[in-house]
DNA sequence: TCCTTCTGCGTATGTCGTACGCTGTAATGC
DNA sequence: GCATTACAGCGTACGACATACGCAGAAGGA
């Protein structure tokens, strides 16, 4: 038998144990001059500053003083590290909401709480995901979700559903939104011209014989006045909510 | 004056009027050996065949017995083909529903039609998405989805931002359905056991006590039963839908 | 016929991720 | 104190990739 440990399960990568704090420093060699976290941090500069196209292991390199190569000492490839600046970029979950709040108030907390870490860095959005949550701070963000519910008739896996579906909402919220930012900044146009403009082509482009609903909605104006993102997200989250609260009470019964 | 179209609006990308079919021959010069619709197919084909990882521009050029840089006399960038593949790979709109159906049974199609799209072709998934739809497919898609809630009480920004809402919903959990598929596939593991894996993985990384919640979700062993995806697929929607519900019967006070 | 205008595409450039292997360093075993 | 050894830093090199540029030849209009 093996001293170590239990290694008949699938090895944790390096990248995850890493995260997790599990590497401990081999006896011997010189003493490492960088650190994964130091590392990470700097990729979260770069890719606060300039966006996550920015982020290429010499521009990492670089804001570090090291060479390009030496950050192949502490990540195993650029996927690693890009998982690792996901960890980092969200940070630590917005914590337990006040004790006596009702799930619905609480979950509300807690989707708004990653709608605002997605407004901070939206370079988030933009790292392919590839798998389940596995770093330290998305369970704790999973962790505080799953409190959020923890009196309700849901049962687990219902939980794990309706977080899943807020989760999935707030991002391709956060998505849409940070298009209109982004998009008008490479048009060049201010991004309250952007949904006017947009409006203008559709309407050129179709023909309302074969797009009648469409037609009527550009008609109608709606895309053109600059509605508070932040009333739309507010919309999209009390509907879900809705459906999950529906659940509840018929799990109730 | 100029004798062309109206100018005073911003200009129409290239791509976009391909797509549309506003594209004229000039009169001069040799005939296209090529056609746009040709490399987006060429591209799709490899898209479908080896992932969008794939699809290479040179690559593209020789699965059509051309140079790379052929293709740069029909298409502005590989961005544009992007665009242009993702209107090809999601194909026609599946059509009004039956004309006597409600609003719910039609969005369920719709949304259906949308889920079983990027179960054909998941590599839609990963293409960025840039901005709003503005390519014929697209649009199609959207004015049917209009259709759905035409008899509705809600007004026509409230159609959009529903509509919004289940596209995001679907190309959410095809996300997340397809990354099992795929992340099982890249570890080398049956689709079955990747996520029993993944609950090992987690309950070896965390503490009990630090993740209470979650613990109970891995204890109560949710995860590791592979229930149907399509079920799951089913649940959300319908929490969406009886939001949506409750907002209509709402409106229609 | 000649000129314009377009197509096909060869060449070249710059950027990336990263495999490999050399050099020097720090702690251990003797 | 010294040899051993495992590891840190990193220079070089390679293969992909997108794409700018410009030339040769074809097709049609004058």
């Amino acid at each position: 038998m093996a001293a170590k440990t239990d290694d008949s399960d699938p090895a944790i990568p390096p990248a995850i144990e890493s995260a997790w704090g599990l590497r401990e420093r081999p006896p011997k060699g010189p003493r490492p001059g960088l650190t994964v976290s130091g590392i990470v941090d700097a990729a979260v500069r770069v890719a606060d500053a300039d966006g996550l196209a920015a982020v290429s292991m010499s521009r990492v390199a670089k804001e570090l003083g090291a060479a390009t190569m030496a950050l192949y000492r502490y990540v195993g490839s650029k996927d690693e590290l890009l998982m690792l600046m996901v960890d980092a970029g969200y940070g630590p979950p917005p914590g337990p909401a006040a004790p006596d709040a009702d799930w619905r108030t609480s979950l509300t907390r807690w989707a708004w709480a990653e709608h605002d870490v997605l407004r901070q860095r939206p370079w988030l959005l933009h790292v392919p995901i590839t798998g389940p949550p596995i770093t330290p701070q998305q369970l704790g963000w999973l962790e505080d979700g799953l409190r959020c519910l923890d009196g309700t008739t849901l049962a687990e896996g219902e939980r794990m559903s309706a977080l899943l579906l807020i989760t999935g909402y707030v991002r391709n919220d956060a998505t849409l939104t940070t298009q209109i930012t982004e998009g008008s900044r490479a048009a060049g146009i201010e991004p309250g011209e952007l949904m006017p403009a947009y409006a203008r082509m559709v309407g050129r482009l179709i023909d309302p014989a074969r797009f009648p609903s469409l037609s009527r909605v550009l008609a109608s104006g709606v895309l053109n006045q600059d509605d508070d993102p932040d009333e739309e997200f507010t919309f999209g989250l009390d509907r879900i909510l809705d459906g999950i609260e529906a659940l509840i009470r018929r799990r109730a019964v």
